[in-house]
DNA sequence: ATTGAAACACCTCAATT
DNA sequence: AATTGAGGTGTTTCAAT
């Protein structure tokens, strides 16, 4: 299904999503048109899932990032799932197993955005929030 | 510095890294070479940081993620800063604030990897998993 | 900062091994 | 599954605005 030279494209897409098939084919020694099979076969397969970047948010004025777990009130877990996506601070929301239920990672410009957030939230359980200081 | 068309850029590009720049010259009805200028200015700045793909880890066999908080012992957070990103498991690292100290985002294999896992970071500090039920 | 044009590289598809 | 070759498309560079 998957072998080692999927494995290798894959790696190598990770790194630099932006390469061209010719580029990847010299990489690993195979024409464009087998590096494109490959590529193509992982996104029909959906393995791989999404070509995507990552943004400094800081320097666009996005200067406080956090993780927020929740422990959602009785009743209240339905409706949290369906609009916990549309809060655009949230960039990913997971469910989790533990007293607490949902995981959100958020970014903001500050602590005041991040107040009014943590308001919005209050109101369909208890939150926990870890403030990011850094990448390791 | 970055205006509202690179803002547009960013989105587009967040949503696939791969469109060339003339499609995403036509999507925001800019030149080829216009795109590129702007797209470059935001690498050189260090806005965009990396172009990556998103992959879908129980379809190559990792069935396990998890989230896993640590309150380093006292001593030991040097140590652990230098070593952490070593561990294959460890996607995602961060410091944070609270009485734990960094938060991690894992992925495995199954049960006894994790297991394994977990008595390796024992030695640094304690810890405290969360595993992930599903994206939201 | 943007445009336009020419040379070059890349992608795609079909035929072939 | 991989390669090859051909036609169409995209990219790059640079001069001009």
């Amino acid at each position: 299904m998957v072998d080692a030279i999927d494995i290798e494209l894959i790696r190598f897409l990770k790194d630099n999503s932006r390469l061209s098939f010719a580029d990847l084919g010299r990489k690993i020694n195979l024409s464009p048109s087998a590096v494109r099979d490959r590529v193509q076969k992982m996104e029909d397969l959906g393995i791989i899932q999404k070509y995507g970047i990552t943004i400094d948010n800081k320097k666009l004025g996005y200067d406080l990032e956090a993780f927020i777990l929740l422990k959602i009130f009785p009743g209240q877990l339905k409706h949290i799932l369906e609009i916990i996506k549309d809060f655009p601070e949230v960039k990913e929301a997971h469910r989790i197993t533990g007293s607490q239920n949902i995981h959100l990672k958020v970014v903001l410009k500050n602590q005041i955005a991040l107040q009014k957030l943590l308001d919005q939230l209050m109101v369909f359980g208890d939150t926990n929030t870890f403030l990011i200081l850094s990448e390791i």
